[in-house]
RNA sequence: GCGGGAAUAGCUCAGUUGGUAGAGCGCAACCUUGCCAAGGUUGAUGUCGCGAGUUCGAGUCUCGUUUCCCGCUCCA
């Protein structure tokens, strides 16, 4: 090829762009990494994603809706594990540059090696004689799982451990080529006031969960919700990933969807699964197709440190699959530390009971962008036509970011007024777009490329029966509908 | 962060050994037509991603940089 031949997810972002779906962050100043902004008809379609979801949520009498705070005491990070376990220490191989993460470089370890640095350390700490108490308090190399950092902050024992050429490069093979350490925390940091000292740190939030957890007693106490009961939340996170990726699926900012359901100790492994079914059914029922969904399981020891399961619901996106949505089993471990940093009783009385517990979480949690691009995605279909191509978006009608568009036939006889009125009428409840500029085959495609559902036409007839051409953009079937119903016609057809 | 590719109008792309910037589509106005793009006339839009360098002269050559795509790596 000489030059890029487009693949499905450029043409998709190429699309995007040109009908003011995304746009990249800062365009004119030649944009900013992996950030991208909502256009007109994106912000038409992520609204819609999200209110979609906000009513399949919050719509019932077991869930209540949350909207805290992005900046939150520093001291809610402590107690999530995110100080702790949100540092990642990497390592490069400075003969064939690639990089780990250095606890995934001594997993990667068999045995023997394991205990051939087990030694090596042994025999670190007794040469360190006078230091031995402050070696001793050190973990052992062996206890190293995806946490254990405190080794490895010991720049001594690691340069020691290198030179020693003890840790081999598991693509080159190469010994003793590693840089030391660096940390990248992945957290935003910013400053609360105008002085940037140390204790004026905050985090911009790496995940929407946590303000849910801090205000579980708010909740359950102005609610009088008892569980099982649920708290759900739209908002932006943070995180400042070493990479951005794949246009809207890994960004430093973007925006959860997220429901924690608190239940009695117990009933957690019924309510995960029940939560996971639902949630799942969700995308097929706003028209993903089944086939493009899968449901991956997390491993047992692939868990994150607060969880007790774990699957993700995965999209097979242009790029390969990717997780949209992750439903996790939290146990009481938030609300447990949130009792221990804070000294705040989060536990729940049972009054039928007579009991006192903690309750279990089960989290759902999905990504807004990633779902409005797996929607964007899957809508997305190029149809072969005889002289040309189609594009169509078929989003589902609650979806779209346009629900119907008016089309006077001809610009003549009162028939662009008449469809100018009919336009005012609809939009007063429903987005609707007008348009009687150029050939009626034009304009058809002109919305197919933007996933209107609907398309009506006034023509002569409306003149003598007030009646209008619906047309499908799915099955193209045309239907002859009275004006005066056409409200009521479009609600039926949008659903509750 | 590593390796590869790319960047010229809103989009898709031409642009010769270095010599004043092009097409199609789209867009806007007017005319015409009228149920599935491509009728006529006219018009607007570019610091050739950005910054240096070489040169009398750079879209073109060199270096740096930014952004996107692909493959690794990474994704508590």
């Amino acid at each position: 090829m000489a030059k890029n031949q487009q693949n499905t997810l450029e043409k998709i972002v190429s699309l995007a762009k040109r009908r003011g779906f995304i746009f990249q962050s800062s365009e004119i100043y030649s944009g900013l990494n992996g950030c991208w902004d909502y256009g007109p008809l994106g912000v038409e379609l992520l609204r819609n994603v999200k209110d979609a979801w906000w009513k399949a949520m919050t719509y019932r009498d077991d869930v209540e809706g949350l909207d805290a705070s992005i900046l939150m005491h520093p001291r809610v990070w402590e107690a999530s594990g995110h100080v702790e376990n949100f540092t990642d220490p990497m390592v490069d191989c400075k003969q064939c540059k690639s990089r780990y993460r250095l606890d995934v470089l001594f997993e990667s370890y068999n045995e023997k090696r394991q205990k051939k640095i087990a030694d090596a350390y042994l025999a670190l700490l007794t040469a360190a004689g006078g230091d031995a108490e402050a070696f001793a308090a050190l973990p052992r190399p062996e206890q190293i799982e995806r946490s254990g950092n405190a080794l490895v902050d010991d720049a001594a024992v690691f340069t020691a451990m290198n030179e020693g050429e003890l840790l081999v490069c598991p693509n080159c093979g190469g010994n003793g080529t590693f840089t030391v350490p660096r940390k990248f925390n992945l957290m935003f940091k910013t400053f609360i006031g105008p002085v940037e000292d140390s204790s004026a740190v905050v985090y911009l939030r790496p995940e929407t969960a946590q303000g849910i957890f801090v205000n579980f007693a708010n909740v359950a106490q102005s609610t009088r919700q008892k569980v099982p009961f649920g708290i759900a939340q739209i908002g932006k996170a943070f995180r400042n990933e070493i990479n951005t990726k794949n246009f809207l699926f890994r960004t430093r900012e973007f925006e959860q969807m997220e429901m924690q359901f608190f239940v009695k100790p117990g009933a957690d492994d019924e309510w995960y699964e029940q939560w996971r079914a639902l949630r799942q059914q969700w995308y097929t029922d706003l028209g993903m197709n089944p086939a493009k969904l899968r449901l991956h399981p997390h491993a047992p020891e692939k868990l994150a440190h607060y969880a007790k399961a774990a699957v993700d619901i995965e999209y097979e996106f242009p790029f390969g699959w990717g997780e949209i949505e992750g439903i996790h089993n939290r146990t009481d471990f938030d609300l447990s530390r949130h009792m221990e940093y804070s000294g705040k009783s989060l536990e729940y009385f049972d009054q039928e009971a007579g009991e006192k517990f903690v309750p279990f979480v089960i989290e759902t949690s999905a990504g807004a962008s990633r779902s409005l691009m797996a929607f964007l995605v899957d809508a997305y279909e190029e149809q072969e036509l005889e002289k040309e191509t189609r594009v169509v978006l078929h989003f589902h009608p609650r979806l779209a970011p346009f629900k119907a568009a008016v089309l006077p036939l001809v610009n003549r006889d009162g028939m662009d007024e008449i469809g100018m009125n009919l336009y005012r009428e609809l939009a007063k409840e429903f987005k609707v777009f007008y348009d009687d500029s150029g050939s009626v085959g034009r304009r058809y495609r002109r919305q197919d490329e933007i996933g209107t559902p609907y398309c009506i036409t006034v023509d002569s007839q409306t003149l003598e029966d007030q009646t209008v051409t619906i047309r499908d953009r799915d099955s193209m079937e045309q239907e002859r509908v009275a004006m005066s119903t056409l409200r009521a016609w479009l609600h039926d057809r949008l659903g509750a």
